[in-house]
DNA sequence: AAAGTTTACTCAATCGTTTTACCTCATAAG
DNA sequence: CTTATGAGGTAAAACGATTGAGTAAACTTT
C-alpha cells in the first residue's frame, strides 16, 4: 500500500508538505495541493490510521462492554451506539462480558492498550474499581456509577411508580415482580422499589420474585414464572424487568390458561423487539434507549474536548400502552 | 502513560532488551529478566498495541459488516462472532450499514486503513467490486460470494426442501412464501428456490409473496402478512423466511382468527430468539449461527496464516419441530 | 593457545504519520 | 537599499514499539 512517502516521491515534494496538505494547515499553493491530490489519486493512497492514532495517541475508538448481545435491550443498544459512534466519526469496538467480571477489567485494558477514546460500559459487575487508573474516560449506562467518569441511566424510579400506577389503576390488588437480579446492584433495581412504593401506598399487595444471573444469561425465566404463578394463583397484575420476560410470562399464562389481560395484566420494561411482536402485545415502560446512546457518546466526546459534564445523566422514561394491561 | 523507554531507564537496560523479554525471544538472563518485571510493575507498563500494531501492520481487529443490529438473526450472529474473535485473541470492529449501499464500501475502507486482520461481510448489497483492493481479507457469511476471499453460508436450499417436505407430510396443499427480498440477490433466496420444488414434486400450491428491504429493515411485516392472508383465505401452511417473520405471523393469525397449528402450519427460519418466545413457539430451520460464526473466523485466521481455504463453505441446516405446524 | 560458539546485550533502522523549527524567496514598508 | 513580513516549503524529531546487525565477553573445542 502506498504511503506518504511515495506520494512525496511521485510528486516531488517533501513528505511534510503532502501531510500538510492532507490535513490543510498551513500554507499551501494551488499548484502543490493540485500535483498531491493527482499523486494520491493515482497511487491510490489512503492514510495509515495506526500511525495517525499512534501519533495522536488516540485511535478514536469508543469500547463498548456489555453483558450480553442477543438480549433485545442490548441489541437495541448497541445498535444505537453504533449509529452515534459512526455519526461522530467514532469506531466501535465490542466487548461481550457474557457476565463474567474478571473479563470487565479485561476488556478495559484492551481498550487502554489501543488508546481507545472512550469506554462504554453496561456491565453489571462490581470488580472494576480502579476505573481511573486507565486514563480513558469511562461512561457507564445502566450501572452504579461507583469510579466512572459519568453515568446515564433512565428514571427506574418513575418507570416502576407508572407501573404500579397503572395496574392499581386497572384494578389490580396483588402484584408480582419479576427480574430482579440480587447478585449485583445496579439502577434498574429501582424498578422494584419505584413500584413497591405505590404498591404500598395504594394498599396492593406485592411479590418480589428475583431471578438469577443464570436466567438472565439464558433469558430463560419460564420455569420461574410458572412456579410463581401456581404458588400465587390469585395474582392479578405482573410487573417484569424487561420485555423478554414479559413475553415469557404470556406464554406460561397461556399455558396455565390465565387471560391477559382479562385476568392478569401484564407490564415489562424497556419497549424492545419482544414487546410488539407478541400477543397480546406488551404494555411496557418505554426506554429511551436511543437518547440514552447518544448522550453516552456526546458524554464521552465532551469530556475528551475536556468540557465539564453532568457525572449523573438521568433520562425520562414513559409508558407505552398495549393490549396487556 | 510508561513506555518501553521508561522500563528501560528504570532498569539500566536498552530498549530492544526490555522489548526482547517483552516477547521472549533471544537470549536473556534470569537477572534481566526479572529485574524488568519488577520495573514493569512498578511502572504500571503495559504494551502501547498502536505501536505493536504498525510496526506489524496489522491490528488484530475484525471488521464485521452487517446490514442490521437488532435483528434476532444478526444479534445472535454478532453474539457468536464476539465470542470467536475473543477467544482466538481479536477484537471486534462493528459496522451496521442498515442496508445502505454505499456504506458498505466506506466501512471496508475504514478496515482497510486501520489495518484490520480481516473483514467479515454480512451485507447483501452488491456494490462492493474491488474486494481485493483492500488487501485484506474477506468472508461473507449468507451473501453472494462474488470477490471474497470465501464464503460462508447454510444449506439454504435443503432448509426450503426440509420445510416444504414438513408442511406436505402436515397435510397443507396450498402454502404462502414470505419474505424474500427481490432486490437483493443472496443464499437466502435459495429457501425459497428449495421449498418451490418440493411443492413442485408434491403438487402443492405454493404461492410467493415477496417483502420489501423496508420491511426488513423495520421488522414490519404484518400488514403484508394480512393482505396475503386475506387474499389467499384457503392457504393452509406458511414458510417465513426468518423467526421475526413467523412470530408476526402468528399474530395476524391470532388476529385473523385462524388457529395455528390447527387451521394454518407455521415454519420459520434461523432458531433465535423469538422463535421460542411465541405462543405456540416457532418450528422453524435451525441455522448453525454459532458454527458459521466460528468458522468465518478460523478462516480468516487460517487466510491470514497463508493457509489454503475452501472457498465456499456451506453449513448443514436442521428442522427443529416445535407447536407452529 | 588459537579458533569457534554461545550468551547477553546494545545500536540504529523501521513502521507511517504529524509537527516543530528552520530555511528561502518574494513583496511591501521604511 | 535595507529590513520586516509572510508565503511556501523542507529536514528531522517525535509517537512506541520490533528487529536485524553488531559487539563483547564467557565458554567450548581441538
Amino acid at each position: 500500500m502506498a504511503t506518504l512517502k511515495d506520494v512525496a516521491a511521485e510528486c516531488g515534494l517533501a513528505v511534510s508538505t503532502v501531510s500538510r496538505i492532507l490535513n490543510n494547515r498551513g500554507y499551501i499553493s494551488d499548484e502543490a495541493r493540485q500535483k498531491v491530490n493527482d499523486a494520491m489519486r493515482r497511487l491510490n493512497y489512503y492514510p495509515n490510521e495506526l500511525a495517525r492514532s499512534l501519533h495522536r495517541n488516540n485511535s478514536g475508538m469508543i469500547g463498548l462492554i456489555v453483558p450480553h448481545i442477543m438480549h433485545p435491550f442490548f441489541s437495541k443498544l448497541i445498535s444505537c451506539i453504533e449509529e452515534s459512534c459512526c455519526r461522530r466519526g467514532y469506531r466501535l469496538l465490542l466487548f461481550n462480558t457474557q457476565s463474567v467480571e474478571d473479563k470487565e477489567a479485561e476488556f478495559m485494558q484492551i481498550c487502554s492498550r489501543n488508546r481507545a477514546a472512550g469506554i462504554i460500559m453496561c456491565t453489571g459487575g462490581l470488580s472494576v474499581k480502579q476505573f481511573k487508573d486507565f486514563g480513558i474516560p469511562v461512561i457507564t449506562i445502566e450501572r452504579s456509577i461507583e469510579y466512572g467518569t459519568a453515568s446515564v441511566e433512565c428514571d427506574n424510579e418513575t418507570g416502576g411508580h407508572l407501573a404500579g400506577e397503572l395496574l392499581w389503576k386497572k384494578g389490580c390488588r396483588k402484584v408480582l415482580h419479576f427480574g430482579s437480579i440480587d447478585s449485583y446492584r445496579m439502577p434498574a433495581d429501582q424498578r422494584y422499589l419505584g413500584f413497591a412504593e405505590v404498591c404500598a401506598a395504594r394498599g396492593m399487595e406485592c411479590i418480589r420474585i428475583p431471578s438469577n444471573a443464570e436466567a438472565f444469561q439464558k433469558m430463560e425465566y419460564r420455569e420461574e414464572i410458572e412456579s410463581a404463578l401456581l404458588r400465587y394463583p390469585d395474582a392479578d397484575g405482573i410487573f417484569a424487568n424487561s420485555d423478554v420476560i414479559g413475553a415469557q410470562i404470556l406464554q406460561v399464562c397461556r399455558k396455565l390458561e390465565i387471560s391477559v389481560p382479562d385476568r392478569m395484566k401484564v407490564i415489562s420494561f424497556d419497549d424492545t423487539l419482544p414487546a410488539i411482536n407478541t400477543t397480546p402485545r406488551l404494555t411496557t415502560v418505554t426506554q429511551p434507549i436511543s437518547e440514552m446512546a447518544e448522550l453516552a457518546v456526546r458524554l464521552l466526546e465532551d469530556v475528551t474536548q475536556g468540557r465539564i459534564v453532568p457525572v449523573k445523566n438521568v433520562l425520562p422514561v414513559s409508558l407505552t400502552e398495549r393490549e396487556s394491561t
